[in-house]
DNA sequence: CACAATTAAGTTGTGCGCAATTGAATGGTG
DNA sequence: CACCATTCAATTGCGCACAACTTAATTGTG
């Protein structure tokens, strides 16, 4: 015998717990800074990706964040109701729909650049432990993600 | 000049990605092997305390996890609901109330002894890899708690 | 004992995340 | 060309997280 289903479950709570707390513990932490921009963390998301993209459609947006329509209308509303981003059809493709940022939203990365100091500083971690962990993480993801299929219960990808 | 402010926030985006994107892939998987006992994964926290702790108030299990009773209050009526808990306000102190698992509660984690495994087996990391991570999260969360205190705006905590 | 401060749960409102559905536009096929 | 499948965005519904507020009970102090 060696770690029983109990010890298991013990651990699970225990890993559970620190990455379900980290989680938010993070977010917290970005909730506070970001205020001074009034953007939550997932339009801070967002904004990054426009900043570093310029202009592109909700699904491309959507395939960079992992997050589909059913996030992004409503953020995106938010943001445009903020000023910060215009939406609007493909003239090409009317299905689709083009973010772009605004002059507003363009500025506004002046102050954004202050934040990631801010956020790593309150890690305490340096650069090259960032990229450790944030590479640990896409290395979970990826196994994650690729378990979610096979787990998937009445469904091996038909 | 090492490391400009342009590159900070190139990996402040990577980081933010890969933390935000790694929460999610986990939150995934959870649902997924939780939809067999009908649990979402913060339900399956408090279920963890609870298995662990047996009965307890709410405002200790919001302690144990973090959470507030903004969040635990609903989440436990529908545990109740479901059948798993019972919530009855203590006669010592009738401000506080009770959390304790009902029969069937209580016998739902001979079926959750299974979940840990599978979770383990999609991240494919092993006990020792699953430690080592649990490690480096909490230590992750106990910087950015300390730091969000003194990043509190107007607050240094008066 | 009376009364203010504190504490515990609950409630309300906002935003995110995801599943499921809807509606409109596009693309492919006969 | 007509029809069906696909694609994209939006919407709906549910649950979680958190801030701010409410209500009720308890504690502490004069």
């Amino acid at each position: 015998m060696n770690t029983p289903d109990d010890d298991w479950l013990r651990l699970d709570q225990q890993i559970c717990f620190s990455l379900h707390a980290a989680s938010r513990a993070f977010n917290g932490v970005y909730r506070v800074i970001l205020k001074d921009l009034g953007l939550t963390y997932p339009q801070y998301l967002v904004m990054l990706v426009l900043w570093e993209q310029g202009e592109l459609p909700v699904k491309k947006l959507g395939e960079h964040l992992r997050l589909d329509s059913g996030t992004l209308s409503p953020l995106l509303k938010r943001l445009e109701a903020a000023g910060l981003v215009r939406r609007e059809r493909s003239a090409r493709d009317e299905r689709s729909v083009e973010v772009r940022l605004t002059e507003e939203g363009t500025a506004l990365r002046k102050r954004a650049l202050q934040v990631p100091r801010r956020i790593a500083g309150a890690t305490g971690f340096d650069a090259t432990e960032v990229r450790a962990l944030r590479a640990r993480l896409d290395e979970l993801t990826s196994a994650l993600d690729a378990a979610a299929l096979s787990e998937t219960p009445g469904d091996g990808r038909m």
